[in-house]
DNA sequence: AGGATTTGACCACA
DNA sequence: TGTGGTCAAATCCT
């Protein structure tokens, strides 16, 4: 019933946002702010479509009971011994795991701050290992999402830096965020650990503007390694967006480990963070297929509206992910 | 004091 | 049996 309440909670923020774009159309100069709000309301309802497929599996006759991706919590704890509980709880969240989406990006350090981490991405996360991987130069840290307890959000992430560039920090998640709080993590207490690299004053919308503007302006989409047509039709596909003037931007998907890898070079300080958890969205359950068509259709636009490999950014990247500067 | 991080130990899987 | 992922007690930090 939880599930249901948070269901019930995450659409009516996309409802609540639908209202604000509403207001927005009347004013003068707000494309650009509808874009993003209306960014923000696809990643809300994908998120609701993520909590719906859930509560679908949940209620499948074949699903265990507490097999509930959304929480766990409330699990008869009272009916077995702690330690029999704990067992049964580990292997279940096991199973689980092994049918969580999966993805990796590739972040920067950002300059000027530790250089412990990657640039924040928004959400919340609680380091609770960290391990010498064998033939690896550095260590991998495990984070989990701080909610997980509260709100029952498996979403896990492994943040290894770099071999080749250890300015870069290659991110895994696992997982779909079905905590709200991330959708308010400017509201929400945000936990320390992030230190300087999570600065969660939000920038003044003018402020946002020239980040967003200055990215795009900065941003050309290359088309690699595609044939035609059948481009997508392969076991793997990738296309990139390389930023001239800042860095480079990347972006490497295949059909089955989605592998958004998102580098940034922004000079700024202030945080800025890359959807990656919007791009968690498209790989929620089986809608592998309705993603890589949605990719299918970016990169063609991209294709055919010019011979060169340098378009402008309004074939749709931040609808297809939407940005967000907290 | 409460929450976050560290780190050794444990467990599952290949 | 070795390795990666997670747990949980100890420790640190605010």
């Amino acid at each position: 019933m939880d599930d249901v309440k948070l269901l019930v909670s995450v659409l009516s923020q996309g409802t609540e946002l639908i209202r604000e774009i509403e207001g927005q159309l009347g004013l003068p100069c707000s494309a650009e702010t509808c874009k993003l709000l209306a960014g923000e309301a696809q990643s809300i309802f994908a998120r609701a479509i993520a909590i719906a497929n859930a509560l679908e599996q949940a209620a499948t006759p074949t699903a265990n009971s507490s097999d509930s991706p959304l929480s766990n919590s409330d699990s008869p704890r009272c009916l077995r011994s702690d330690k029999a509980f704990k067992e049964l709880e580990r292997s279940e969240m096991c199973k689980k795991r092994k049918n969580l989406p999966r993805w990796c990006s590739q972040v920067s350090a950002c300059s000027g701050s530790s250089m412990e981490g990657p640039v924040d991405d928004g959400y919340s996360w609680r380091k609770y290992g960290q391990k010498e991987i064998l033939g690896a130069k550095f260590p991998r840290g495990y984070y989990r999402c701080t909610y997980r307890h509260s709100n029952g959000c498996l979403a896990t992430k492994q943040v290894q830096r770099s071999e080749e560039n250890p300015s870069f920090f290659d991110v895994n998640y696992r997982g779909i965020h079905t905590c709200t709080r991330a959708l308010h993590r400017n509201a929400a207490p945000q936990p320390k650990e992030q230190n300087a690299q999570q600065k969660q004053t939000p920038l003044p919308k003018t402020q946002q503007q020239q980040l967003l503007d200055c990215f795009r302006s900065g941003l050309t989409v290359k088309t690699e390694g595609f044939g035609s047509d059948d481009g997508l039709q392969g076991s793997s596909s990738s296309f990139s967006f390389a930023s001239t003037a800042a860095g480079v931007v990347e972006n490497h998907f295949s059909r089955y480990n989605y592998s958004p890898t998102f580098v940034s070079t922004t000079t700024s300080t202030e945080s800025n963070y890359f959807p990656v958890c919007g791009m968690g969205n498209y790989v929620v359950g089986t809608n592998h297929h309705g993603f890589d068509s949605e990719i299918a259709e970016i990169i063609s636009a991209a294709a055919s509206a010019t011979n060169s490999p340098t378009v402008g950014m309004d074939f749709g990247f931040d609808t297809a992910f939407p940005f967000d500067f907290p």
